[in-house]
DNA sequence: TAAAAATACGAGCAACTACTCGCATTTACA
DNA sequence: TGTAAATGCGAGTAGTTGCTCGTATTTTTA
């Protein structure tokens, strides 16, 4: 197995250089986008060589994939078990409150991530790395209205999810470029949108 | 002036080219995204050699211009006039049917319209070219709000008007890869969305 | 009809792309 | 200390990209 992940032997240094090239990647990612990027851009932006840049990430792809997945990783760690099934009995302003905030931090923060997510021309192989964080809001979610609304069916709860995801990521554009000063503002009609949009759902 | 779309002579059957050829190129920014096609796959995708289309655009970027110019005015005809002032003073549910339906309609008929408006890492040029579509959803919004709500606070308006537009783009993933059997149900909860978020605003 | 202009072609170019390979240096480990 | 492995480099490769140009054909115009 040649997996770049798991099975080779790693030396402090080469992890270093992997934490390094990640980071330049989730730059270049953020200023061009994934598809105009150059992996000899990326290697220069982390002051390597594209050799390498090649010892660690077989080809371009894998290196978005593995930025993804250490999105995905942060992400758990930001918010994972925080808030997982404890803020499921809060009133809903205090949960969207627990929901919400970390997520937009999160997201300013890495602008590499939303990048990536944000892209709706990735190859199928860069879909299926993305999967997982947005699987990772959605589940969430589905799983904090499960346990506010059990008599919500399966079925129109999910919907309900998956379109309240989608309305929190159709506004990621504004809270991306907002500066510091318009930012609470709006990640208050944030919230005021998805609590409408609840509300009724939960306690019909 | 070397202006392609208006000093050249032009001959019907060159006009037919450049139709042809936007075509295709829609075609190909949808299936591929703008980054990744290339100027020879959209010339092949519509007959044409290289040589042809450079002749009738000055380079990539001007044929994503040239179709975003045509997509604004192909939008404009589909519901232009149709309810600019007319819907303001309509109950805000068949004010929404009015706007929504067609919009949706438009969007899952031009797939390349959805590329193109959907790419966050388009070149200054490109984005420029994609401000009028934009501007024509807010305006018209805007305009509506306006009309209904005097006493709405114009900088105010414009936000509301801004998420309100942001919130429908965030579910038209969900409605462009939705089956014609799922689709109204979408549409209706799209509509009930926009419904919440704009009701309290509108009659406080 | 003849000249001028518009349309059409496609081989080909310079620049760039993702990626490789031979070789030098550094580190781990016996 | 010695040697194998890991890290490092960057010139180089084959392929692709956006785009050009010489030339041939069709259409307009005078």
């Amino acid at each position: 197995m040649t997996d770049d992940t798991t099975k080779r032997k790693r030396q402090a240094r080469g992890e270093k250089r992997m934490e390094e090239l990640l980071d330049a990647a989730a730059e270049v990612f953020a200023a061009q986008g994934y598809a105009k990027a150059s992996t000899n851009a990326v290697a220069a932006a982390a002051g390597a060589s594209p050799g390498t840049l090649y010892q660690f990430f077989r080809n371009k792809e894998a290196i978005a994939e593995a930025l993804m997945a250490r999105y995905v990783q942060r992400l758990r760690a930001a918010h994972g078990e925080a808030f997982d099934l404890s803020v499921a009995d809060l009133p809903l302003a205090d949960m969207l409150d627990r929901v919400i905030d970390p997520i937009v931090a999160f997201d300013r923060a890495n602008p590499g991530f939303y990048a990536l997510l944000s892209d709706p021309h990735l190859s199928s192989g860069l879909a299926n790395a993305k999967r997982p964080a947005q699987a990772l809001m959605f589940e969430q979610l589905d799983r904090i209205l499960a346990k506010r609304a059990p008599d919500f069916p399966p079925e129109a709860r999910a919907r309900t999810a998956e379109v309240a995801v989608h309305l929190f990521r159709g506004l990621l554009p504004l809270i991306m470029s907002a500066d510091e000063a318009a930012l609470p503002g709006l990640v208050a009609e944030t919230k005021e949108v998805l609590s409408a949009y609840l509300a009724p759902r939960l306690s019909p």
